[in-house]
DNA sequence: CGTACCGGACCGACCGGTCGGTTGGTAGTG
DNA sequence: CACTACCAACCGACCGGTCGGTCCGGTACG
């Protein structure tokens, strides 16, 4: 039973997205796609249209569900404390769930070609503009020190970075607290911060 | 006047740095190294041993550099704040002085051997120690709140993915200050961070 | 029977690396 | 000084192998 339907597709890019996070997208061939798939050539590309789509599909998979989320995190009438420390814990959450795809999003960017890194920038902009947005009203409500903007930047590297290089053995939710600890004593007034 | 000596071999390690920054390493092959140095094969592997040892040294470079600097600010005779402003400023400096080379170290770490793999981890564990150093002093101190040591691991990708990201008219000591500023504040006691 | 699925022979381009050979500058010798 | 010996620097044809991708002939399920 050769495991019909969209499921082939599912197994395809997980598979892949292991094998290029570990060894890279150039520096994964076809022929170890194929092995860690079970397929032949033909069954493999009847499934995608190349490599290099793939690889797309692989960054823009974390990228987007972190961007649905963050819209859910936004949208909530809570203080923007309350939203930031939301944001990371989502962020985190996201990174455990899915350390290959994000390893990918770290590394292989350039790897893409001229159509995949514009959506990609896209997309993380648009991500990164939730942040600055609870930031500012962060900001505006006194809750915050006004933070230097440019920091926001920062933040996705903090995280993926992170994960990516952790032990594997250290808990998600350490690494978050770890991170999210710092940031939030960086970034509420003293007054809040204790 | 066919530029003789070791100028040579820099202009070999500071062409492939630029180009695998860009490109990537498994991206980049042999003819485009070729055109840039302004060798032919023979020429460019009668100073190199192979492309991936030439990949390890770019690698190798930067993090030697700052783990250097950072030994001459931790003997220095101040206390542990002005030592992890030091380490920033240090760091940020070095980044922006030989940024493609951080970019490969970023993110070229898997297309290494097994040897270099071995070599870059120690340096950067060896560098993170300095980092956490001055860390346990300045909670001993009592100049920083006693900080999740796990976060050491995050500073180097708060680093790096801000500068290779950065858009480029961005000065370097602006982004430094940026990251340092939240860091300072994350990490300092109340009384001492304002 | 149609069609979704798949294997594998096959393609040209390009990969990193080797090798035999040329060249031009320099040091040694009488 | 002339002459030889030597060698670092360099070239580019060439190597076997692998790359991503195409295509065609099945096969088996609905």
């Amino acid at each position: 039973m050769p495991t019909r339907g969209e499921d082939t597709r599912a197994r395809i890019v997980t598979a892949s997205a292991a094998l290029f996070a570990r060894q890279g997208y150039h520096g994964t061939g076809l022929s170890e796609l194929l092995d860690a798939v079970g397929l032949g050539k033909g069954g493999l590309y009847h499934h995608i249209a190349s490599k290099e789509q793939l690889l797309l599909e692989i960054m823009l998979e974390p990228i987007d569900r972190v961007l649905a989320s963050s819209d859910r995190i936004l949208a909530a009438d809570t203080d923007a404390t309350t939203k930031l420390r939301a944001l990371g814990d989502d962020l985190g959450q996201a990174m455990a769930a899915d350390l290959s795809a994000w390893t990918v999003f770290l590394r292989e960017y350039s790897a893409l070609g001229q159509d995949g890194k514009t959506q990609v920038l896209g997309r993380r902009q648009a991500y990164l503009d939730r942040w600055r947005r609870v930031l500012i009203d962060g900001a505006a409500s006194g809750e915050f020190r006004p933070i230097d903007l440019a920091f926001v930047e920062s933040i996705l590297g903090l995280f993926i970075y992170t994960f990516v290089w952790a032990r594997d053995d250290t808990p998600a939710q350490e690494l978050t607290n770890s991170i999210m600890g710092v940031l939030m004593h960086g970034i509420c007034t003293p007054t809040r911060s204790a």
